[in-house]
DNA sequence: GTCTATAAAGGGATAGAC
DNA sequence: GTCTATCCCTTTATAGAC
């Protein structure tokens, strides 16, 4: 791996655990194995090395919604392979949503302009799968923004708020490896029922 | 109101959007219209401010998950009031949970021994409400940390969200009010149909 | 209690040798 | 490309007058 890499890998897991001002350069380049100049040789300022950054943990994000809202999977599979992508990668790696979420209310205007990379996903095709699902009785009505939500909040908050999810429910490690264990199958089955007509 | 409080307020605001290391002490001093040197007068260091605040802001937190668990209200009430009463709160003020998140997951120790007041919920109560609806047939079985999650998660989540929501589905400024209208209703259709035996 | 002035440390950035 | 040394601005914190 060459030295742009290296600070790179370095500046993403600093940037990630302690945001822009909480993560030194001195810090970064110490993770990298390397000098603080040699951060300035690479990326000229933090500011930039931090939108480097910032582009490509949130430019991971977008794409697999896309594939997932574009593809020809019928709906059923489609949301279930969702929830299996969204709880397996957010439960190995708690910090990244917290950091694209942190950056997108921070600078939402920047976020738009300059980090969602390439195309939007476009909801049509879901939206098309909804209706006829709908029309054909397989599913009550409902709009595709709550469903969509409902979906990624039900994968996604849990593991930001497990400190908050433990303390109320009295729950120590072994319970919360018991919890993460059966949430697929339990997130997978609360939409399924809630969508019955 | 005096100056110790304007203090605290000043702080408050500033910390909850920019972070511990975000706002400068400064800023705080400004937004308080007083001087620097009265910050540390009042509270020595920028960190005991900081923790001041922290404390202050997850403490009222607690309190009403504890009301919610704990009361003697029946289960679908109950639920449908912590979900009015959260969409409202979060709805108004996105950066409050999203300051909350962040500080539990960045130091989980200090979190549970010198941030949560006092007792900690006691899920028995709401525990006990499930068990009995499951068994007279009113909902089907699910765990009670599971549907906690749930809920707590598509109630908060959405406006933690919302850039990359309006970003997904392509919604403007009016169709992001339709939505967060038509919200609580959402929330409490789905959570009960997902409930049905 | 509140201010001005200043100390002391931290941290981003650059110059210049190799 | 990579390092050492250093500049210099920012920021926290304190001293001391009022």
């Amino acid at each position: 791996m060459g030295t742009e890499q290296r600070i790179f890998e370095a500046a993403r897991q600093a940037f990630i655990e302690k945001g822009l001002e909480g993560a030194k350069m001195q810090e970064i380049a110490d993770r990298a194995g390397i000098n603080k100049a040699l951060l300035h040789y690479y990326f000229r300022t933090k500011e930039k090395l931090f939108e480097a950054v910032t582009k490509q943990v949130i430019g991971r994000v977008f794409p697999v919604l896309r594939n997932m809202l574009e593809s020809d999977l019928p709906l059923e599979e489609k949301l279930d392979n969702l929830i299996d992508l969204y709880v397996d990668t957010v439960s190995r790696n708690t910090f990244v949503p917290l950091f694209v979420i942190t950056e997108m209310n921070k600078r939402p205007d920047n976020f738009l302009a300059n980090i969602v990379p390439g195309p939007l996903p476009k909801p049509q095709k879901l939206m098309q799968q909804l209706e006829l699902a709908t029309a054909e009785g397989r599913i009550r009505p409902i709009e595709p923004a709550h469903l969509i939500s409902n979906v990624l909040a039900m994968c996604v908050f849990p593991f930001l708020a497990k400190p908050m999810l433990c303390a109320v429910m009295g729950m120590d490690h072994q319970q919360w490896l018991h919890y993460v264990n059966g949430r697929k199958a339990e997130v997978k089955r609360f939409v399924h029922d809630a969508l019955r007509p």
